[in-house]
RNA sequence: GGUCGGAUGGCCGAGAGGCGAGGCUCAGGACUGCAAAUCCUGCUACACGGGUUCAAAUCCCGUUCCGACCUCCA
């Protein structure tokens, strides 16, 4: 697990094709994910995305390379100055209630933080510095009344990864050519309105436009060129092509590899903003547990929509609780804590392209394996299943017996096992004499508890519902 | 108008020329005092019309329907 492996492909949609994945330093890879703008509390559709590439983080760390994972947080836009006036309340005090809401919803679903978790708002100096670079090698212009343009028709190559052409490209309604040479020139630097935030610039006080701030903070972290970029699919046009263009115009290699994450939809649509609060993070919370969210919204490939629906989600939960079942019953069996590890079979699939999909398919034989072990009494065979189905469950970190999901504390576990045993003594003992409308009785009162009692062959076992 | 993606069984969801993904649900069986859990068996699908091929869910042509992006977006 320690060694590097070397037959890991992605899907690039720079060239929309697998291909083998070479890091630019040996050993080394460096991500920048475009997070969130923090304007409202997330749904399962931004956490999808988060979700998709702590995946991907986990595996490449697995597989030996030392990841350094960068995922920024939008603090100042538009909409966040909206809401500002909406909620009446600073725009600072919105970005910083909706980024401790994304935080707090990563947390939930055991998201890793981040290597690095720039705000925009923290990074005004390396903008500065990016635009004048820009303005300098006649990439950028700045007409005076303190916005500032990148000039697209002056780029070598533009809309590559969405593979478009510039005169194709509806143009704005509200374009003002005013200053503008171009409709299409899109801004690096907003000038100030009345009221607005703002920094002071050698142009004037503005704030950022939406897309320097990744370039500037990917450099920031990542140096001129690093492995991965990754966002949702909406972010191809035009964020990650400006994205491109600025880092380009500036002499960067930039990202090697673009990756995008597809949607939650419902009914067959994206999931948009307006659909109210339903499909939030907290409120999904409320009917299932974090790691089972988790296990849904990894279960479909990452470039694949992920058709959203309460039914789907509980079958998803129905699957996982059989896995966990599993693994909970083969850690009694064992008397020992399992050691995770990696089947052969899970690191093909998730080799190419992260195919967690034939994984989970992997991951079901296993379970199935490790089922018969138990009943066979084979305990080598039943370690070994388990291990390798912790060790995939780790990867798409959902692993029980993670510290992060853990739901009650073991004094509190110890007290609640000493009263169970009692009411199983009791059990039994009517069992033993044939009593069993006593038996069943306690069987019963425990139910209603939300204890579920087992019988197996060494004897009964608990959990709660 | 331009660009991109999709349609798979009751449901979710992989695959991408041949050897039935997997899960959930449902039905039957084994085990069990009865359950539960588990295991076994069954439910043979790929939008439509052509074509290529010994062989097509997969490739080609056409059609229908659905969705995404085109300067707010995970």
């Amino acid at each position: 697990m320690s060694k590097i492996n070397s037959d890991l492909n992605l899907y690039n949609t720079s060239d929309r094709t697998v291909s083998k994945f070479v890091p630019l330093n040996p050993g080394k890879v460096g991500i920048y994910l475009c997070g969130a703008t923090v304007q409202a509390p997330p749904h399962i559709g931004h956490i999808r995305s988060g979700v998709n590439f702590d995946i991907l983080r986990r595996w490449l760390t697995a597989i030996g390379y030392d990841v350094t994972f960068v995922r920024n947080v939008t603090d100042i836009d538009d909409k966040i100055l909206h809401k500002a006036v909406h909620e009446e309340i600073p725009w600072w005090a919105v970005a910083m209630k909706y980024e401790r809401a994304f935080t707090d919803a990563y947390a939930a679903l055991n998201v890793m933080p981040p290597s690095y978790e720039p705000r925009a708002t923290g990074h005004i100096t390396q903008m500065i510095q990016l635009m004048e670079k820009l303005i300098a090698n006649g990439s950028a212009y700045a007409p005076g009344n303190g916005d500032v343009y990148l000039e697209v028709r002056k780029l070598k190559s533009y809309l590559t990864l969405s593979n478009q052409k510039l005169d194709d490209l509806q143009s704005a309604d509200d374009a003002d050519l005013t200053y503008k040479k171009d409709p299409r020139d899109f801004a690096l630097w907003k000038a100030a309105k009345p009221g607005d935030p703002s920094w002071p610039t050698p142009w004037g006080d503005g704030r950022p436009g939406w897309h320097l701030e990744c370039s500037a903070m990917a450099h920031a972290y990542l140096g001129e060129a690093f492995d991965i970029h990754g966002g949702g699919l909406d972010l191809i046009f035009p964020h990650h092509e400006n994205e491109i263009a600025q880092s380009e115009s500036a002499g960067w290699a930039f990202a090697k590899i673009w990756m995008h994450n597809a949607w939650v939809t419902t009914s067959g649509e994206k999931m948009s903003k307006s659909l109210g609060n339903s499909l939030q993070v907290m409120e999904i919370l409320k009917k299932v547990r974090g790691i089972e969210l988790r296990w849904y919204l990894g279960s479909a490939h990452y470039r694949s929509m992920l058709e959203f629906s309460f039914e789907a989600l509980e079958e998803s939960s129905v699957n996982f609780r059989r896995i966990e079942g599993f693994l909970q019953r083969a850690k009694e069996i064992l008397k020992a804590e399992i050691e995770p590890s990696i089947s052969a079979q899970f690191a093909t699939a998730m080799n190419n392209d992260l195919a967690v999909p034939q994984a989970l398919a992997d991951i079901s034989e296993l379970v199935r394996i490790g089922n018969t072990a138990i009943t066979e009494n084979n305990l080598a065979a039943l370690s070994k299943s388990a291990s390798e189905v912790r060790g995939a469950l780790g990867i798409l970190g959902c692993d029980p017996f993670d510290p992060i999901f853990a739901n009650s504390s073991s004094a509190k576990s110890e007290v609640l096992d000493g009263l169970i045993s009692l009411a199983l003594e009791q059990r039994n003992a009517a069992r033993a004499r044939k009593d069993f409308a006593a038996s069943d009785a306690i069987r019963d009162s425990l139910t209603a508890l939300g204890i579920i009692i087992e019988d197996t062959p060494t004897g009964s076992r608990w959990t709660v519902n």
